[in-house]
RNA sequence: CGGGGUGUAGCUCAGCUUGGCUAGAGCGUCUGGUUUGGGACCAGAAGGCCGAAGGUUCGAAUCCUUUCACCCCGACCA
């Protein structure tokens, strides 16, 4: 039972200068949070209302699946981070001070390491196995650069799940398991999403999918066959090769000069050629190897294919000094022609194979070169060098023959088949039923819950404000008094009464105010269901009915009308909607 | 971390170019009154170290230097 004179709901009308997109600005002008700082948020009572309901539907549909909710804590020790290697991998991003004793510590961003550190104190046979743990718990990233409110903050609530496993088949039963559980979440939660094959980065890994939730302001890119058969993150989407171009006659490869053309545009602009008729030659690093990777000039390299291309091994872009004892030019003007020999590997994209000439970097600094022939001018084959599909797929590709296409989305929830990559570093063993000791297999399983309420809010809103799901709406019900009237206040009370005795979530707007700032702050909350009681329908024994969705209201009589909305919260709820 | 922008009342913003009386508006808050079905009206009031520090000047919100915070674009991103 809550009253609103008695509950911090501080709505605003403005919209507040440092919000961009529109699931920011609701937030907070509905009054469901406040900024603390960039990218931390203070929840409010309607605000925590909503994620309690979110986490209390993650709790249900992950205790149905077996696995058992733990909490560790946030502050975890540097050591263990520095055992997966972690520490380096996660980079700035990772939230780090040092304690008194001058222990380094970690602040979680997420809990691989402890969960996989629990697995390695208690886990022995094989007959504990599977074991799903999961945690409701804040976890905390040092952004470079906090946005779009709760969609990327530095501290955010997160559901996630690590599963032990003695067999692959074991592992690929929990991942299902978990992979329906999600669905089943986000169904509940009202939300509507699409599960794309996605890509299991810096988490290690073999296999993923992502649940993402289409919307323009979303940060991930999704790409999709014309038929809608299959999905993945850009991360992820494979391409087509594109067709071999016919060869044409050309002279011998050309000197240009290009002083200061160190980019793509500025160095077709002195050739006089297109981007894509340029060979963009990128130079990265692992450990201490340089790998030199070859594309269009009108394509990116995509790091997470390069990443699996190279194992799953770390790699970062070359820094300045080691582009130019490679190439012996001025970072800007690399080309493959003398450089693949001198490299530990050479990655071409299929684009750049296909290409019949092109233009490249002269590997001398201000010099660029024409009229190159792959193949010709450079290998196209060889001990270090591979023809793959190294690059993002760009609007015009094609998968199989289908067309791709691409649309924005918010990134929701993500299940990972780990492997044995922290359970090897953890030493997380088991003893299998043979008696060999064997590491766990590992899977995990992310939900962003602050997420759920942002992108419902991004897909469920009008010019008055949130549009909820009834699952996820602070409320169920809210009960406007439309008039400073004794019998209209005393309605009002007996069927806040009636219906919180029936279980149905109700706020009463027993503030003093007039009706049109109740009607305001309502929609703007996005309560699915207003119940107005007012003074001329009062006369007549009714009051109102009004869902948010709808424009009009319902009239039905006082008497029944907590049975009557009892009854319609009920199908709401059904309906999800 | 690179580029750009903004810091003035609780919120949204004007004033700054070209230094000069007591620093402004709308919304919100408080008091009194009139109102009471879609963010009312009248009268009154409170509320500011003009982000911070230094400098120039007879005089700084305004000009200069430094610094901090926040926002946007990029890079980065379970």
């Amino acid at each position: 039972m809550m009253r609103y004179s008695q509950t911090l709901i501080p709505t605003v009308k403005e919209v507040p200068a440092d919000a961009e997109i529109i699931s920011h600005q609701l937030m907070i002008r509905a009054g469901l949070m406040r900024k603390l700082a960039s990218g931390t948020y203070i929840y409010l009572p309607a605000g925590l209302r909503m994620l309690q309901k979110v986490m209390a539907i993650v709790r249900e549909e992950m205790n149905a699946t077996g696995a058992q909710e733990i909490v560790m804590p946030v502050v975890q020790p540097m050591e263990l981070w520095q055992r997966t290697g972690r520490d380096i991998d996660y980079g700035e991003t990772l939230g780090k001070f040092t304690d008194r004793h001058g222990r380094g510590n970690v602040l979680s961003p997420t809990a691989e390491e402890g969960f996989t550190y629990l697995a390695a104190c208690e886990l022995k046979s094989y007959k504990q196995l599977p074991m799903n743990l999961y945690q409701l718990n804040t976890k905390y990233r040092d952004e470079f650069r906090p946005r779009f409110g709760v969609l990327r903050s530095r501290e955010f609530m997160m559901k996630d799940a690590y599963s032990f496993h003695a067999n692959e088949d074991c592992l690929h039963k929990t991942y299902m398991d978990m992979y329906n559980a999600y669905r089943r979440v986000f169904s509940r939660c009202g939300l509507d999403y699409v599960i794309v094959l996605a890509e299991s980065g810096e988490m290690g890994g073999s296999g993923s999918h992502q649940f993402t939730v289409p919307c323009d302001n979303g940060e991930d890119v999704i790409v999709y066959t014309q038929d809608n058969q299959l999905a993945w993150n850009i991360e992820k989407a494979p391409v087509d090769a594109l067709s071999k171009q016919l060869p044409v006659e050309v002279g011998p490869v050309e000197l240009f000069h290009t002083p200061k053309a160190g980019k793509i545009d500025d160095a077709c602009a002195y050739m006089k050629v297109k981007p894509y008729q340029l060979i963009k030659t990128l130079i990265y690093k692992s450990g201490e190897a340089l790998i030199v990777v070859l594309v269009r000039g009108d394509h990116e390299v995509n790091t997470e294919k390069l990443t699996r291309l190279m194992g799953g091994a770390h790699i970062e872009m070359a820094d300045e000094a080691s582009i130019v004892s490679l190439t012996g030019a001025a970072v800007g003007f690399a080309g493959p022609v003398g450089l693949c020999d001198k490299a530990a590997e050479v990655f071409i994209d299929y684009g750049v194979a296909a290409m019949a000439v092109g233009a490249t970097g002269a590997n001398k600094t201000d010099y660029h070169i024409m009229n190159v022939v792959p193949g010709r001018d450079f290998p196209l084959a060889g001990p270090n060098i591979r023809i793959v599909d190294v690059r993002n797929a760009v609007e015009g590709d094609t998968y199989e023959g289908k067309k791709l296409l691409f649309k924005r989305g918010i990134e929701v929830g993500q299940v990972f088949k780990l492997g044995t990559k922290y359970s090897v570093k953890l030493e997380a063993n088991f003893l299998d039923a043979d008696g060999v000791e064997k590491p766990a297999l590992m899977g995990c399983y992310g939900i962003g819950i602050n997420r759920i309420i942002a992108s419902a809010i991004e897909n469920g809103h009008d010019e008055n404000g949130m549009i909820l799901p009834i699952a996820i709406a602070p409320w169920e019900v809210i009960i406007t008094p439309a008039a400073p009237d004794e019998p209209v206040m005393q309605a009002a009370e007996q069927l806040y009464k009636a219906l919180s005795e029936k279980g149905v979530e109700v706020l009463l707007d027993d503030r003093d105010l007039r009706a049109g700032v109740k009607f305001k702050d309502a929609d703007l909350l996005g309560i699915p269901i207003r119940v107005t009681v007012g003074k001329k329908t009062l006369a007549e024994g009714n009051v109102e009915v009004k869902p948010r969705t709808e424009k009009e209201a319902s009239l039905i009589p006082l008497a029944t009308a907590a049975e009557a909305v009892a009854a319609q919260v009920t199908r709401m709820k059904e309906n999800r909607r």
